[in-house]
DNA sequence: GCCAAAATGGTACTTTGGTATGAGCTCGTT
DNA sequence: AACGAGCTCATACCAAAGTACCATTTTGGC
């Protein structure tokens, strides 16, 4: 796909250069009209269409390399999109999801118990269970797991 | 400072392009002299300096914007480098901070014994130092803390 | 209705964490 | 030399976390 992209870029750009070759000998011709009537004298014509094809290729090699740059950017911006939160990913319940999110903030297990509504062993059992699950032996590892694989923001 | 950057950038494009037209008036004055011994008939001269032009100013458009890039590129590149971690932000002493790295990543505090090679009581003192420190009781809290406001990663 | 998973809870115990208090040593600054 | 900061360490104590084992109830899917 960015293979077919770059090549459809390589098309236009050679399309682009037909077209303006052509207006060129366009104005080379007018210019060698407007030579021949008003006299100029070469080294003027010469200055005259030089400027311009200076600037013209200034203004291609600029373009050619926004065109670079603008596909770069898109490609890193729908990389950074991508990442989605895999809620099931460690088949953490509904209750053990909870409680991780309250250690995630700190609480103690007293305090779990006193936002939850629940008795501390039960705290104990969803902690010890998730901890099993996330293959983890602490708060703060669980913590880090759970943030690396997605489960926690 | 950018901005001297950027002219600084603009006044050698115009020296850049100074020292190309002086180039091109010798290349001219040399294809005049070439145009006069071999009697090059007056459209043939100017596709010859015609294709120069244009290749130069291509070249040089793409020189430009590659600049442009560049500069970019490193301005993000110091932005991302920047954010030193203020090591006395929260006026933790380096020991203690230390100590808050090992935490974060998950270590007991005997684990943390046997990687800073002290004694469990230095730990824990240092642990209870950065708490009261970071103003917080646990070291899920602190880890959090210390995100917050920089001082971890 | 049956069955598995989830939720809840208790008990006992060990391990780990955190606080308080005190002390000694080194180094840099005044 | 005096002083403060930082590092180190010990002791004592309690709180909190975590594990193991067991049990009952609830819920959801078939």
């Amino acid at each position: 796909m960015e293979e077919a992209i770059k090549k459809s870029s390589g098309i236009k750009s050679m399309l682009l250069y037909g077209a303006l070759l052509a207006i060129i000998l366009l104005v080379m011709q007018w210019l060698k009209h407007k030579f021949v009537a008003y006299e100029l004298n070469t080294e003027t014509y010469l200055a005259i269409v030089g400027s311009i094809l200076l600037g013209l290729g200034i203004w291609l090699g600029n373009r050619l390399n926004t065109r670079k740059q603008t596909q770069k950017t898109e490609g890193k911006v729908s990389e950074n999109s991508q990442p989605r939160i895999e809620f099931h990913y460690a088949n953490l319940s509904k209750r053990e999801f909870d409680v991780l999110k309250l250690i995630a903030s700190g609480y103690s297990n007293q305090a779990i118990v006193d936002e939850l509504f629940i008795s501390l062993s039960t705290v104990k059992t969803h902690s010890s269970n998730l901890f099993q699950k996330l293959d983890v032996s602490n708060r703060v590892m669980a913590v880090n797991k759970a943030k690396e694989i997605g489960l926690l923001v």
